[in-house]
Formats: structure tokens, sequence, C-alpha cells
DNA sequence: ACCTATCATGAGTTTTTCTCAGCAGTCTCG
DNA sequence: CGAGACTGCTGAGAAAAACTCATGATAGGT
């Protein structure tokens, strides 16, 4: 048997102190202040604990308040979204994605008119973020995840392999420190994602080569800047082969050397477990395994070995 | 502004889902069936679904109703601890711990006596779960997680590194394969951990060994069943140094090969982040990391020695 | 100093919720 | 087979909860 607190009463709390005012949360609930007043009353003496600190202007949440707020807001939120997930057509064309940013910037974006063409009904609203998400909590349908692959409670699919190979941009092979062997490195500034310091290292691991104490070294918050700051010559970074197959094939960015670092890691398009999904979201799903398994529109493969040590130098030409 | 359904009709829903009968709900809410009846009308009006498929005599949830009690019960849930966490005294002396069942059994259980004289007035309630837990839904206070320390929004402590050796019986080494180095183990039964059979193969790495297929295997569910298989002379099993300390002093288990595989996980104490421990919650949290950095009562490293290769069939004896 | 905004409180009103009574169907057991 | 015991639905009236209104108090802005 359950023991809860006056549930109305709780809708009424989370409004107060949302708007912190019973009068503004009266007027958000269509009820006078007076009545906000009351219901807070009530559930204070329920509690024994009182969750505003009045001082005859204002009130403000005290400690307690704010501690309980925390849950009554997450388990309000899950109601809502609960319920607005079941009165929801179930035939809905809209699907709400989540995604991993590198991924969306560099594979889905540019792909994005292809699904548009084939699916011209299905309207997919497309936010970024690292990282996982609680589908209780949010209305997004589905997510593209990078990580191990390991998540409790979820249906995983298995995308794509993140596989990192050193990039620069062509203009680096120019200048006095060539890049013949991973040794070489050391005249380089390396460039690091700051929250995974140790692919360099265990890149020079797979390289059979000494890890080595870079010239300069320089600490990005994301992979997305780390790219991007390969490509302004400002050093070497690592980055994932199919992800920049536009880059390299355009010749923006060479790979020095082709030694792929295997990071066990890897993009995953996932889901809430035993949902239904819609019509939309299945159409998104396999386009979007298909698409993955497709050739690479970009014809990376062959214009790789036009990048890879050797002939890298002709490659700057273009830029 | 929220959109939220009649909540109090959420609490009869869930109520009387879990009871699978109106009547019973109204029992436990200490209404009329009728009134229960009335609710669960109005929240089906509310939401344009119907939630209960009746015949005449049963009721039993939709397949919409079910997908809604999901959340409706993990919401109630969450409203339910956060309001007994609030209304409980702020001085309990009362610490529910979740423990890893290995880390339980063999380190936490044995010394359990010590806390319980240095503070006796502290009653642990302690419950061995596998995984991660979810503190906004269960009135746990702390847990020891195993884990490479990779959790979000929880307040995390390093306890222990897992080392993985190979553990046997002194039995074994007395038959007729011995074990003088790491390929000699293709002659004996190898026991795995069913979830985590890389981790031989990862020993036989650096053990400098090639992987080889043994003569049998086995493969149990918990590490704590391997090296209970290993106590009964059923074959090798890999187990952590410290976690077995007793029974290879004791003589119950030998080390054929001290070579320790660093498995990149360990033991660590969690709890809720932004939340004030008890006075007991502390006491617990400052004994355990204390008593984890003591030299081992069991002086393993010191009877260590005389388990390892070459005077391994010594410590036989006393078996 | 005055006007306005905010909150508390108690009495009275409105709305919601609950009970009761009656009806209907079904399962059980003699 | 048929009476009795359950279970659930419904509508009307009773009970309870929630809300409004009036009043008072206090603080901030002008």
């Amino acid at each position: 048997m359950r023991q809860l607190p006056p549930l109305n009463a709780l809708r009424t709390f989370e409004a107060s102190a949302r708007n912190g005012s019973f009068a503004a949360a009266g007027k958000e609930l269509f009820v006078t202040a007076s009545a906000v007043s009351h219901q807070i009353k009530t559930l204070e003496e329920y509690l024994g604990i009182k969750l505003f600190s009045r001082s005859k202007r204002t009130v403000e949440l005290t400690p307690s308040g704010k501690q309980y707020l925390v849950s009554v807001k997450h388990a309000l939120n899950e109601i809502e979204v609960a319920t607005h997930r079941l009165t929801a057509s179930k035939e809905t064309n809209v699907v709400q994605i989540s995604v991993a940013p590198n991924f969306l910037t560099r594979w889905l974006m540019p792909r994005m008119s292809r699904f548009r063409e084939m699916f011209p009904d299905i309207e997919l609203r497309i936010s970024a973020s690292v990282g996982l998400l609680d589908f209780n909590q949010s209305s997004t349908d589905m997510a593209v995840y990078y990580g191990n692959g390991e998540w409790d409670d979820i249906e995983v699919h298995f995308l794509q392999k993140v596989m990192l190979v050193p990039v620069c941009s062509p203009k680096l092979l120019e200048g006095k420190h060539p890049l013949r062997d991973p040794g070489d490195l050391r005249n380089h500034t390396l460039i690091y994602v700051s929250t995974r310091m140790w692919e360099w290292e265990n890149w020079f691991q797979v390289a059979s080569s000494e890890y080595i104490t870079p010239k300069d070294s320089l600490q990005l918050s994301s992979s997305q800047l780390t790219t991007a700051a390969a490509q302004e010559n400002l050093g070497v970074a690592l980055a994932d082969l199919t992800l920049t197959s536009r880059e390299i094939s355009s010749g923006n960015l060479v790979v020095p050397f082709n030694i792929p670092l295997d990071t066990r890691k890897a993009f995953y398009l996932v889901h809430q477990k035993h949902r239904p999904l819609t019509t939309a979201m299945k159409a998104f799903k396999e386009w979007l395994i298909a698409e993955i398994q497709a050739p690479d529109v970009y014809g990376v493969e062959s214009e790789l070995s036009a990048n890879v040590p050797g002939t890298a130098s002709g490659s700057g030409q273009r830029q």
C-alpha cells in the first residue's frame, strides 16, 4: 500500500516553486493566490516540514523544499511525458531524434536531404546532445548514442564503428618538419579531446611507436573542434575516417599515417524498449541502417590511397 | 505551463492495476469500489483512451493501460520515496546499503562485526544487487558498485581495484597435470563467468602466453560461483586476490601463477549527489574507506609467496 | 507617505469526490 | 441447476475538498 502526499498539492507546489510566487502560480493554474496558499499550507502540514520561507513579500524555497522539488518535478514531468505519449495520435509523422553532435554534423546533416526526398511526409526534429537521455523524461523518440553499446533498458542497434586516424591540413606536410613515420609527430602540435586524452597514447601503441611528448599540445572540448583545428593547420588530430571522408576527399584534410585506432566505441541507434514504433520511426530507423551500410557516397576508400604517406604531399595542391 | 491529468485519479489507477480489481483497490484506498469506478472513468475520459477492458466480472489492463501504468508507477514511486526521505527524521541511525554480491560476501560480511563493535547504535540494512540502482526509486542510502567508476549524477568514491589471478584447489596441483607455466592450463578446466568470457583471454595476454583452448570449460553466472567451483576442485578460475585472501591463506585455494590481470574495474562506494549525509551514513562511509586502506587482516601478501609456483605444492599440505 | 504587490487566514461557496442503492452479469458450490 | 457471493456500472444525493472573497499585514517602489 502506498503512502502518498496530497497529489494536487504537489502540482501547486511545483508551479509555485517554478514561478517563485504564489500569485504567479495561481495565474498559471487559473486559481487565486489564496487557493495556492491554502494548498501549500495543506502540503506543509501533511509533511510536517516548511517548504517555503515566507518573508511577507516574497516566498523562497527552504533547503528541504529545494530537495523535494527535484523529485516532484521529475515525477510530474514523467507523468506529463507519459500522458502526452499516450494521448498523442499513434500515427504522427513527426519523429524527434537526439543525435551525438559529431555524428549529426558530419554524417546525418549531409544526408538529410536524401531522407527528405525519400520521405517527404516525415518531419524529423533533430537535436544534438552528448551522453545518455531519459526517454521517460523527454519526448524524444529515438537517439544516436556514441559509446560501447552497453546500455540498460533500451533497444540498441549498432550503426558504425569509430576508427581514429591522424588527420592534419595538407599545408602541414609542406612545412619543414615532414611526417614520414609516427615519431616525426614530436615536431608537431597534437590536438586532444580533453575528455579523451588517452586516445593519442593508444594510437602510438597501435602504431608500434613510443609515445612521444609533442612539441605542443592543444586541448579542445569536442571532436568537432579538434577536426576543425586540424583543418585550420593548428596541428594533428585524431578523427574518424568515415566522418571526415568529405574533408579528406576534398583535400582539406590529409591522413599522414593510415594506421587506424580501434576505439572499441561506436555509434548506435537507440529507442525505448517495448515501445511500438510509429511508421515514421520505423522508416527513419530502416533508412538509417540501410544508408550506413551503403557504400560511401564520397568514395573515401579510393581517395584515401592518394593521401597516405608518399603521395600525401601531392594532395596539398588542391587547397 | 504543465498539462497534467487528474493526479488523484492516477493514484486510483495505479492501485486498481496493482490489485487487478476495483473493489480491492477501493479497500486499499479506504473508499468504495464505486468511487474507484468513478475515478477511472474520469481518467479515461480525460485521456480519451480506455485503460481497462471490462469483462463484466473482472477488469484487465488494455495495452495502452499497461504502457501508461509503467510510467505512472514509476512517477508515484519517486514521489513516495522522496516524501518518505523528507519526512523521515534527519537523524536516523539506520543506513540502507546495496552491495555488489562478491564484495558483500567476501569483503563486507567478514568485517561487519568490526563495524558493529565500533558503532553499536548504527543499524545497517544490507542487500545484494548487481548493476546500477536508481536512488530516486529506492530508499537505499548508499551502494557499493562494481565497474569502471564512470557513472553520472552520483557521488563516487573509489574503494579498491579488482586484480584477477588464477586460483584453484591445492589438490589440482597434485594431479598428473602440473601447472608450471600458463600453457599447462590446456590440460585443465577453465572456469568462466558467463558475462565476462574475455577475462581469461586477457589474462593469457598479460601472461605473455597464447590463448589456449582448455580441455574443458565451465561457465557460471557469477564470480562467487566460479571461486566456489575452483575451491571444489572443478578447475581453474580467475578471482580477485584481495577478496579471496581468506581462502588463499587458509590453503583452500592456491594461486598457481601470480600474474595479475588488471581488469580496469574496481569497487566504488556511491551515494546520491547533493544529499547531506546523516551521521550514520558518514560513519559507515568513513569506516569503509579506512578499513579498505588498512593492511589486510589476513596477511595475504606475506602468505601469498608461499602459494606461488615452486612452493605451491607445499601449501597443499594444509587441506 | 502613498500606492501597489504579495501572502495569510477564516468564513462561506463551489466543485469534486465519495457513498448509497439498485441493476446486471458471472463464477462457485451444494 | 439455481441460490448466494462477487464484481462492476450508474445516477442521485451527501460529504469532503478546493476555491473565492474579504480582510489584514508587510514590504518595495515612486
